[in-house]
DNA sequence: CAAATTTTGTACCGTTCGATCCAATACTGA
DNA sequence: TCAGTATTGGATCGAACGGTACAAAATTTG
């Protein structure tokens, strides 16, 4: 009962995540979440109580659209060294897709986690969840004498991530496409 | 003639520094750069003009300071790979010294660069330094055969900042030693 | 010593921030 | 049809922001 919603919650989430990500946390004033997501402001705190909620939200939906794209790469075909390979390529052409806007988890991380705690709780789960889950395809070629046996797992989980961090960062810093493609072959080569 | 400063405006700067690194340029109140500094906010306007160009100033600090620390490293003894290598070390090294205060040069890129022309330039200036730089390093370590030729010198150095941002955003991820000095490690097999 | 000059501390400026209040509006269910 | 309920737009809130005005204080120079 009551009155009716004129916008769809998700789709405003969606918008709010495209600003938090392009701007940052604090770059970013209500007012422009209620340009970008076509909604007022009694709409946005009726629904999502804080700007702060709304961010926590908005990065659970990139958190969410990442971690299913690299599912989708780590189960595809191929050998380990092909699929980390194609999970690079991707992480390339989505970072060229999203010009200077960089990841968000990345920006966030830097911008809030040493004192959000809502926030850094977040990414540090996710980061948990995808070093655990390239730390298997490691271990997975490593038994398929696939990839080298002599390193550790887990490490090599931390890197492959940390690359994907170092390229966005290159992204974010105004590197084209080729900048960022010789930083994918070169890292693969220590696979 | 007039009034002396009863402060030094090296250490002021010096002490900017450290409050942007830790908490980053909006985050940052002028009235806790007073506080940092222990001047007052008359002889912060006075000296300094704007609390932008206060940081462009602790900024140009930092880059200076790390770019010492580069070059330190790059014209040390050993072979360009146990260079590197003590590069890569020095990196981990600062980073848990820094604990999550992470790089202000990656954090300020992250912040600022997409919509601060004059930090992006700042930034951009340095970053073209120190790919020379390890570029011909590479270069080098590949005439004495040391390094595999087959690689683009420039995609090396590329790969070298892009690890030494990795690492650093895992830094201010709360990332402790080994996992950095895993990262290092894995990265040293590439080359 | 006094005029000139610069720094310093304090009070304050206008603006913008995130957030709230409230009446008008648009629905549901009895 | 109308009481009840939730949403909407608009006005507005106090706090905090970056920055300024101004006079007292502390020097140098003549």
């Amino acid at each position: 009962m009551g009155r009716p919603r004129q916008f769809s919650e998700e789709r405003a989430v969606d918008a709010a995540m495209r600003v938090f990500w392009s701007q940052g946390y604090e770059a970013t004033s209500t007012e422009a979440l209620c340009t970008a997501t076509g909604l007022g402001r009694s709409s946005i705190y009726n629904t999502f109580h804080s700007k702060h909620d709304l961010f926590a939200r908005a990065l659970e939906h990139y958190i969410q659209l990442t971690a299913e794209s690299l599912t989708s790469v780590l189960d595809g075909e191929g050998t380990v060294r092909e699929r980390l390979r194609r999970l690079l390529d991707v992480i390339v052409a989505d970072a060229v897709d999203s010009g200077r806007d960089g990841c968000l988890g990345v920006n966030s991380m830097i911008e809030l986690g040493p004192r959000d705690d809502a926030v850094d709780a977040m990414l540090r789960k996710d980061k948990e969840w995808r070093i655990a889950l390239l730390a298997d395809a490691v271990r997975s070629g490593q038994r398929d004498g696939e990839l080298a046996a002599g390193m550790d797992p887990v490490s090599v989980a931390h890197f492959v991530l940390s690359v994907i961090g170092g390229i966005r960062v290159a992204a974010r810093s105004g590197n084209d496409r080729a900048v960022l493609q010789g930083i994918a072959d070169v890292a693969m080569a220590a696979l």
